[in-house]
DNA sequence: CACTTGAATAAGTCATACCTTTGGAGTCAT
DNA sequence: ATGACTCCAAAGGTATGACTTATTCAAGTG
């Protein structure tokens, strides 16, 4: 994703510096100096810092030349932006921003979903709901990875907020970091697995409070299981 | 704001036109028409096109030319096509979502800023109370949205969550499209003005369960107030 | 009919020249 | 010394022409 051509190669090199403050705040960027650097054209520097300064990481004037910006000015909704920073220093508060996130939204999807649930989402909510079952008790963590996914980005698009369902990504890009990243005991707790069941029935029996209380004990549970980590880094 | 020079000129008018519509779906713009048809040099219309692409308005494929896409690849958390759409013919979608969306945090953003409110913020938020009132009463309500603004904002950032504060401007877009577009009664609800203040009160007292009590209160009776007239639009 | 080949097309890249803004040095008068 | 004014140089902004490369589509070939 957003690989292609020489001002992607720049952005996914710039980008992640700057998000996990390897380039800090304050410092100037000369074009001339980014030619130099990459060998390239200044038609290249000139797109990617254009769109980096469309996600506010930088900002350029005459005369000065393109400042990073500070940490608060950056555009956090950016699914760049979140990757980048998921992969860099910056990953606790991140994780801890984007669990606080799906503490607010992720019940109130749950709610919405059951509140107008089609049979499809039934059906398709209750068979992931039993892979993970499965693939939670046969400890294959990557496919339990995959449905997780999968269950989560359901219930955000069912509940038929377009905004909700954009986070799906961000929800992904979470629960593969904390996968990769060790941060979850190799074999999934019995009791959230459990949780997605009650999830998916609830929506079934279209009981929105149900639904909503079931989702909330996911992700209150998944970011109390964080924090010792995050408290660690910090 | 992303005023700045000829690709600044071309994104305010591409931008908007997509986002409303106007340039519909699967449309195909190809550079030389566009720096014709705007006088401008190759320069300007590739970097506005990658902003364009950044915010996944756009796709350009070599031999093919750069393709609107369809509205669920948007990025619509994008501050600027926020902006845009709610500028535009699809203002109702927007708003619904933004609805949704403010259902969902504001009342988790109120709880967190009553469980870790500092003085400062108890002071400032009482303040803003009182100039709420105080405005719907004289029925200023180009003052009263200034400080409505002012209020939803302080509650986001003193959540302490990074993302609920960036979330600021998108709420004030919502309620400043509110009083534009004539969607409220001249003199605000008295209701919505209590509430406001039992906000600002249980932040005081440090009691998250009625802050956030009081905030769900405001947004959806917010989004209900918003209900017949998206229902007209749509 | 499938498969290869080739030409046309539009984006991507580079190099260069020139314009425009603006920070700051230098100057001068108070 | 302080303030205001002038002017220059630095860096981004824009325009343009030449060239590269990927990709589609169609013609040709087996």
């Amino acid at each position: 994703m957003e690989i292609q051509g020489l001002h992607g190669r720049l952005l996914a090199d710039l980008g992640p510096a700057i998000a996990s403050g390897e380039i800090p705040e304050g410092t100037v960027l000369r074009s001339e100096e980014l030619e130099a650097r990459y060998g390239v054209s200044r038609t290249v520097v000139r797109e990617a810092v254009r769109v980096l300064e469309a996600m506010r990481l930088v900002a350029s004037r005459r005369r000065v030349g393109t400042t990073v910006q500070p940490r608060e000015a950056w555009d956090v909704f950016d699914p760049l932006v979140i990757r980048w920073r998921l992969a860099g220093a910056d990953r606790a508060a991140q994780l801890s921003s984007l669990g606080g996130l799906r503490i607010a939204v992720e019940p109130v999807a749950a709610a919405l979903a059951a509140a107008q649930a089609s049979e499809d989402h039934c059906r398709e909510l209750s068979a992931l709901a039993v892979e993970l079952t499965v693939t939670a008790r046969s400890g294959d963590l990557q496919e339990f990875l995959r449905h997780d996914i999968a269950f989560h980005a359901l219930v955000l698009r069912a509940s038929g907020n377009e905004m909700f369902a954009h986070l799906a990504d961000a929800v992904g890009a979470v629960l593969t970091g904390r996968t990769e990243h060790e941060l979850m005991p190799h074999h999934p707790a019995r009791y959230a697995v459990a949780l997605h069941r009650e999830v998916a029935e609830a929506v079934c029996a279209q009981d929105a409070a149900a639904a909503e209380r079931a989702m909330r004990a996911i992700v209150t549970g998944a970011l109390e299981e964080l924090a010792p980590t995050l408290a660690e880094q910090a």
